[in-house]
DNA sequence: AAACTAGTCAACCGCTAGTCA
DNA sequence: GTGACTAGCGGTTGACTAGTT
């Protein structure tokens, strides 16, 4: 199917700022006849502009309940919890703020949240702090398997990047399904000494995209600051709050099950999904048992999978 | 005063989902 | 089931402005 193009600059639709008359006869022909038929209501209203352009400048500008000026300190605060959230979803979160447009909305905040955010030391994707590590990400030819270490020596250096390994293989098999910061929290911190970054190959197209959008990618990053506790459960009543799901035994690395209240939001919307992803990533698991990484699958763990799939349906 | 740079934001573009004949 | 069309969304662009050199 070949789609007509919305704006044909041989049918001489005008392009850019909108005059004051354009306004006015937009707003006059939609206060009479209501919002609606975009694509023939320029040429009713007498407007060389297309239909999709004049929705537009209705929906961003002329609506009558369509609220300007600087926003105030709680529609900030507002801002930024809806898009922990959401995400980038700025037609969700203007639902959220009454008289402010999504368009408005990521102005602003791209201009002007983001920073601050960054200022204070917060990832304005995931809306956690930046640690240091996370500062100082290697370049991408590097960051294949990047295994930052404390000084426990060539031993533990190796043991460390078996582990490494296989969480690079997690992060390829799943990162671009599901959420990263997710991803991050089900898969948990490292040991205590350890701390490993660990990413799938990452190209230059990625590398754009994760600059300015909250959509998971196949990077994952995981930071081990041995204080897995100090992720807000959503499962505070849960049973099975705090339980580890793996347990590598021979490194001391945990993967647990700890979830954020964002994270939380996320899974509640696709329960099915997440439940089929656990299956598969115990499959995973049990495959790279093969690999000589003493793992402990779920099933044979004390927390069965039953557990998991209550925890998740 | 002129040139340059950075910030802001309205408008555009490409894409997708939903609806209807 | 298919194609045409509409509405809406998120990312990007570019014109404009203010500040700096």
């Amino acid at each position: 199917m070949v789609r007509t193009p919305c704006c044909r600059a041989e049918l001489g639709l005008k392009k850019g700022a909108w005059t004051p008359g354009e306004d006015q006869k937009l707003t006059s022909y939609v206060n009479r006849h209501g919002e609606g038929g975009w694509r023939t209501l320029p040429e009713k209203a007498g407007l060389k502009r297309c239909g999709k352009s004049c929705r537009l400048r209705w929906a961003n500008y002329l609506r009558p309940d369509i609220k300007r000026g600087e926003f105030t300190e709680d529609e900030e605060r507002s801002i930024i919890s809806l898009h922990a959230l959401h995400g980038n979803k700025w037609a969700a979160i203007a639902r959220g703020l009454p008289g402010r447009t999504d368009n408005e909305i990521k102005n602003y905040w791209n201009t002007h949240i983001k920073k601050r955010l960054i200022k204070k030391g917060v990832d304005p994707l995931t809306h956690k702090s930046i640690s240091a590590n996370l500062q100082d990400i290697p370049k991408k030819q590097d960051i294949n398997q990047t295994i930052i270490m404390s000084d426990d020596g060539p031993d533990h250096s190796a043991k460390v990047k078996k582990s490494a390994r296989f969480l690079n293989r997690v992060a390829n098999r799943f990162g671009k399904r599901i959420n990263q910061s997710v991803l991050s929290e089900i898969i948990g911190s490292g040991g205590t000494h350890t701390t490993i970054t660990t990413s799938a190959t990452v190209d230059s197209e990625s590398d754009k995209s994760a600059s300015s959008s909250f959509a998971p990618t196949s990077n994952l990053l995981m930071t081990a600051n041995g204080n897995a506790t100090s992720s807000p459960s959503a499962f505070s009543e849960s049973s099975i709050n705090d339980r580890l799901m793996y347990w590598d035994k021979e490194y001391n690395i945990e993967f647990s099950t700890f979830l954020n209240d964002e994270d939380f939001m996320v899974l509640e919307e696709s329960c099915a999904e997440n439940n089929e992803f656990m299956k598969e990533l115990t499959r995973f698991l049990q495959e790279d048992e093969t690999d000589n990484i003493e793992m402990m699958p779920v099933n044979e763990h004390q927390d069965s999978f039953e557990d998991i799939d209550n925890y998740f349906a």
